[in-house]
DNA sequence: GTTTCACCATAACGACCGTTACAGTAGGCC
DNA sequence: GGCCTACTGTAACGGTCGTTATGGTGAAAC
């Protein structure tokens, strides 16, 4: 939780700024001046909120995170069948990203690739890896799955194939068959259906 | 075709350094200066011989486009049985990376995620999905699959979802299930057994 | 033996980028 | 009023990186 009595809007600001431009054209790519021309900030005032770039990549990462955990979290309430909550995964995708704007994939795909080995923002990725294992696991115990850890290394083996192709579909243009984030699902209940004993 | 007499061996030995390289490291993290101290090769000759550093990148891209094509042809080649040639991709993934170290995924994923828009290095990366739907296509329908389009979808889908796997495996260690590729095949040939009129 | 060609070593330039410093301003609080 | 806090605007520094220039080496060609 930030400081109690913390300035909201300059560093609301910058982390929407950054979300955008980080997302939109990469992490590496997008300098620090266009972060604080589309924010209407100063350098001065964000290297006083955040630990310099890296600071600010992580900032960007963490509100990541967190709104994307929200979002299953929110998918996840409205599921009561064990099965509809193991395949909800692919429905907050859905939800996720028709909030924002995502059409360029999954943030922690691309930042996997773009960040260097210690960076402080592979904090978040591995958070997110985590995030997605436990809970995958989790349900598909309750879904009475002979093997979880089978099943969720299948959910994930799904789950990252929609969002990788999601980024391919991004600069690549006509790409054959339906969106993949519903096919994936479509493939999952399959699985599910053949494996439920 | 390069000239006839070119000279072999210091544009080879930029190609293999800048491979390593770049796939190790990443594109835009990896200098130039890396890849001329490890090819033991002067900035000027490699002017001489690649458009600048994304001239490099483009051959680089070229390169492995090249031998992964090869290497399909060749597991290709061992195949008669057409749902064997359709489950090849994953065989030719399997050698691939036996042949080269490859322990950080498809290097092409990695490179979608790096090149800005208008890169020459972009290309490579159109004719590696070309090759992959095109003969996706073509061996489904080889296969009798009822809907060839459907079924290279599918593959695709799982096939992403393999590599993209094996490049979080990377970084992030300790992830559950057996190797995504082999995974991606059984799922790959469940899918084909179940759809097969 | 001289020409030629591919190549090496070093240095320098110019641009960009992350970062910091400095001076100045609007608004809330006592 | 005076003070403090959060902020702005501009400018500059230091480093890195891609690129180019210059001079020189070795070996093959004729």
């Amino acid at each position: 939780m930030p400081p109690p009595t913390a300035s909201r809007p300059a560093r609301d600001r910058l982390l929407t700024a950054a979300g955008a431009l980080f997302y939109e054209s990469g992490i590496a790519a997008t300098g620090v001046d266009a972060v604080l021309a589309r924010a209407g900030v100063s350098p001065a005032t964000m290297y006083a909120h955040f630990a310099g770039k890296d600071g600010l990549v992580a900032a960007y990462l963490e509100d990541r995170h967190t709104t994307w955990r929200q979002t299953w979290d929110a998918v996840l309430a409205e599921r009561t069948d064990a099965v509809d909550r193991l395949l909800s995964v692919f429905d907050a995708v859905d939800r996720f990203r028709g909030e924002q704007g995502n059409r360029r994939g999954c943030a922690f795909l691309a930042a996997a690739t773009e960040l260097p080995p210690g960076h402080p923002g592979r904090r978040w990725l591995d958070a997110d890896s985590e995030l997605l294992t436990a809970r995958l696991r989790e349900l598909a115990a309750d879904t009475g799955l002979p093997d979880p850890d089978d099943a969720a290394a299948t959910l994930l083996l799904l789950y990252d194939g929609a969002l990788s192709r999601l980024a391919r579909a991004a600069t690549t243009p006509a790409l054959p068959g339906d969106d993949p984030v519903t096919r994936a699902r479509r493939l999952a209940a399959a699985w599910v259906a053949a494996h439920r004993g």
